[in-house]
DNA sequence: CGATCTTACGGGATTCGTAAACATA
DNA sequence: TATGTTTACGAATCCCGTAAGATCG
């Protein structure tokens, strides 16, 4: 019905009915909306001038529910409980007691860093519910464009009139190696340095692999074997197959007392980590706020986390 | 809470939120609402700031529901039923206030059942007028046809584009005599064990005669008498001049001392009561509850109300 | 007469519509 | 550029509080 539009019904008007029909008395039912009194008896006019119906028999003496009012009485306090009800949800869920975040991640970031940070995001808003895709780069972005993930943390850059990526952190390269291993006599080691020696990579379909690849153009490097996983790769190089060149934030899978790492500072060979989101949705509440504690632990990522955890290493 | 009585809330606020949380469109919605586009935006946006979240995603091209706003959609729709339901309730109960009723039915009905029935529809809802026409059955189809009942209680189906007919209960058969006629030694008369018997009928024009020729076609009864009342037709079988047939609805014409009788069993002797009502035309609220008190009353006509009145008789 | 509801009236906030500015595909 | 949303602003309306009036026990 069109009725209601034109019914200028209000959740104000509906607390002070019940509350008259509850007290039986415009002055207390009054003090009790917080209105004078005589603004009170207006509100019940107007209310019943809106239904149409005598809602109280009334004088001086006496105030009563008429019987339309006793219907309505019923009627008004279902109506309060489901405002109270659906205002208490948006409030449950700006207080991030309920909610939900869908997250699409590298792999390397799903099992490295971020386990971490779900883990105290989750300790201090246990209503909301997570959810994290672990996804090569290109995946992660399509996730978001498709609206399955909230945001992504991707290995590359998107700017089209969806989506919006912000520098999130930088990933540099790390040379890995078996312990004892010729090239680790070399300090510094540039590209040149490495061509003599056989390398396990990464299959060349990998954005790691293309980095490395122009970062090294236009030498070419010794390929032994290619991998499609990094743990495969590590069991190789600690095999003593070759050598080999992986981002720091994947360096966890290569924590091994007979390898050794080494960072490497080539131009170009650093890889930019992006936060993407769509630029038409706004971020949820829980989602805003997760976005905030990623910012902050973005320092720590950097410089420290991956890298500290090989300083032993490196410098052994 | 009193966070009720603060918040501005009103049902022109969620149906203009549910309008555009269906349509899409802040053009339209605003139609939809009967407001100008630019108060509608206004007036959404007054919506957000008093809930404390952005409901809506939104650009020149796109609107679209925020997670928030779904959550918020499902309470808005319930909230805005449940005023429905109330205002509905009110208007109903306002309705059966000042209503008025009109009702053709059966002479036998009106002289039978019904007045209970209406003397207890009248202690209930003492405000309204009731009206009924006694009239046969053809004529009782024709006040509603014409409007000037809201339906009819009759002894015919009918089915129009402008009518409609519903099986309401069932009209039995009974023999009459006077006590100590022959006939009555007869445990279950079939229709050849009448025939020698003198009968007072009612006239060739009347639905009840037409059942009961119909019934016993094709042997002929022996008719002495035939009389447009059943209350001579009565009389004439009291004073011996013979025996009858007529519906289970008619017997309190009969009920006398000096009279007896007999539930008849034959294929086809069996009048279907009908509740004809126009196809047009929505009761009004005071008739659609009278008619729920007529279905109540149903049961008890069919198999107790007229025959229990008359079982101390039949066994007599 | 006294407690209580209703009417009268002025100030302030809210809401509306028109017109112009703004944004996006 | 064209469509659709937001901003700006004046006018009408609504709502509230104070003060005076009316009513019933």
């Amino acid at each position: 019905m069109a009725q209601i539009s034109k019914t200028r019904l209000s959740a104000h008007h509906l607390r002070a009915f019940v509350n008259l029909a509850e007290l039986n008395s415009f002055t207390q039912a009054a003090a009790a909306s917080h209105l004078s009194q005589p603004a009170f008896s207006a509100l019940i006019q107007t209310l019943e001038g809106e239904l149409g119906v005598r809602l109280f028999d009334r004088n001086t003496r006496h105030v009563e529910l008429t019987c339309e009012g006793q219907e309505f009485h019923a009627g008004a306090c279902r109506i309060l409980a489901e405002i109270e009800l659906a205002l208490g949800m948006v409030r449950d869920r700006m207080a991030l007691r309920r909610g939900r975040i869908a997250l699409a991640v590298l792999p390397s970031i799903a099992a490295g860093w971020l386990p971490q940070v779900l883990a105290n995001f989750h300790a201090e808003f246990p209503e909301i519910s997570l959810q994290v895709f672990d996804l090569l780069s290109e995946d992660c972005v399509e996730h978001v464009r498709l609206g399955k993930a909230d945001m992504a943390i991707a290995a590359m850059s998107v700017s089209t009139p969806q989506l919006r990526a912000e520098p999130f952190q930088t990933d540099d390269f790390f040379l890995v190696a078996r312990e004892g291993h010729p090239v680790l006599a070399v300090q510094k080691p540039q590209p040149r340095d490495l061509i003599s020696y056989d390398f396990v990579h990464l299959s060349r379909n990998s954005s790691v692999r293309q980095y490395i690849d122009a970062a090294t153009f236009p030498l070419k490097m010794r390929t032994v074997l290619e991998l499609d996983q990094l743990a495969s790769v590590m069991g190789m190089v600690k095999a003593g197959l070759g050598i080999t060149i992986v981002p720091a934030l994947t360096l966890f899978h290569f924590q091994h007392p007979e390898l050794v790492t080494r960072p490497l500072q080539w131009h170009g060979l650093k890889r930019a980590i992006h936060l993407i989101r769509r630029r038409d949705r706004e971020l949820s509440v829980p989602a805003q706020v997760f976005y905030q504690r990623l910012l902050g632990h973005r320092q720590h990522n950097i410089s420290s986390a991956s890298p500290v955890a090989h300083k032993r290493k490196t410098n052994a």
